[in-house]
DNA sequence: CGTGCCTAAAATATCCAACATTTTTCTAAA
DNA sequence: TTTAGAAAAATGTTGGATATTTTAGGCACG
């Protein structure tokens, strides 16, 4: 995972719309509590029918879109109840996982810490020069990949796949704030440092409070 | 929801076949690792090709069920690894639930455990006197129940999902349990009178030590 | 002027049949 | 015995068709 991925995770029809889909909910494109028509989808997206609806049924799982009986797919609608729960969730998550990746986490684990950190500072540089969209998610994805990296080495899966699936729930919040341009980059990057450094020196108490502030920053 | 559910959970195909693939995977019917071919589950549950692939995502994301790109799907597996990990995360979010629901609970709560422990001691007795697997799945259903109505009222909508989708992982372990005459009746009814008179009590220390000890007994 | 009812249009959920691609299995030669 | 290649099976995807359900319009009725 040093270069790049290895396999290729867009192998599918149905893995590519959801990606694609994905990415548009995070980016607001497609609105929280906006009627999801399947040939509507079809037209933006491509795909057939059935290949939509399995598409969707995947998003449904993760959190990202809502399903009623004979009533079709929406977008999760995203209240200030929703950002709240989801906030709360990813600090018991995230907390838990860098507990216990600071218990367990090998050299390898730091190495990654620390590659991960160095990543999110230059998106963070990257994104503040030049917000384009692209640039923007190429930013989300590096503050992903480091909250991941945090939580990489506590040794259950389960508890991996969870916080992911939480995490993609916190992104179109996250992006807003970025749109918005009410991120504190200044805190953020001392933050980061303080955070990798206090994971260096196995220092839990520190490490775990400024994981908070970050996760909360995150999300106001 | 005082007598059975309003609302009819298995309206649609896809949704009637999920809940029986659920069943047999709980049951072992399908078992650990075994391929799960379209085609063959379409001679013995019904539906179109479209409609069981559709289930079949379904479950994929509820960690029933894995997907190998171009491989078809396969019944997760269930190692001694696998079976901690649901474990740990069981106890991590479901005393989570609990604490939260001890703290924020109304008296519909109250009742609402008094009568899920109720109807819990019930399918004990039950499931002791005339273990048939429909009984079985009666008594695994008051257990579920019993454990979803402890969280509750803990007012994260994000931790109940997550805590019953973990939960539904763990049942295959605990319906093994019982097929081979493994589980202390004695003891869990104990557990269980002592549990919900803490709750009642408030003694959030208590109830968290009896729920954690649930917990573990369910899967040794 | 609104209100309810009926019909028409749209959308959902499902099925069948087909096909390209990929994986697995079988067979036979080196 | 190994291996290469053909045959069989399975997956992933598409198009089209249909029953059912929901939604939208329009129109008489009070």
């Amino acid at each position: 995972m040093l270069f790049g991925r290895p396999k290729p995770e867009d192998d599918t029809v149905v893995q590519m719309l959801a990606s694609a889909l994905r990415r548009d909910i995070s980016f607001g494109v497609l609105r929280p509590d906006q009627k999801l028509k399947i040939d509507a989808l079809r037209q933006s997206y491509g795909g057939s029918n059935h290949s939509m609806r399995e598409t969707l049924r995947m998003l449904v799982a993760e959190g990202m879109v809502e399903a009623e009986s004979q009533r079709g797919f929406r977008v999760t609608s995203a209240t200030q109840d929703d950002q709240n729960d989801i906030l709360q969730m990813r600090l018991d998550l995230e907390k838990l996982g860098l507990e216990r990746s600071l218990q367990k986490g090998s050299v390898d684990w730091e190495a990654a810490v620390i590659a991960a950190q160095h990543r999110l500072a230059h998106a963070d540089a990257q994104v503040q020069a030049n917000p384009d969209d692209l640039t923007a998610l190429a930013w989300d994805q590096a503050c992903k990949t480091f909250a991941e990296t945090l939580i990489a080495a506590c040794g259950s899966p389960r508890l991996i796949e969870t916080a992911s699936r939480i995490y993609n729930q916190s992104r179109r919040f996250r992006l807003a704030l970025l749109r918005e341009g009410r991120i504190d980059f200044r805190t953020r990057a001392k933050h980061q440092e303080q955070l990798k450094n206090a994971i260096l020196a196995r220092d839990t108490e520190t490490a775990l409070a400024l994981q908070e502030a970050e996760i909360r920053a995150d999300m106001i």
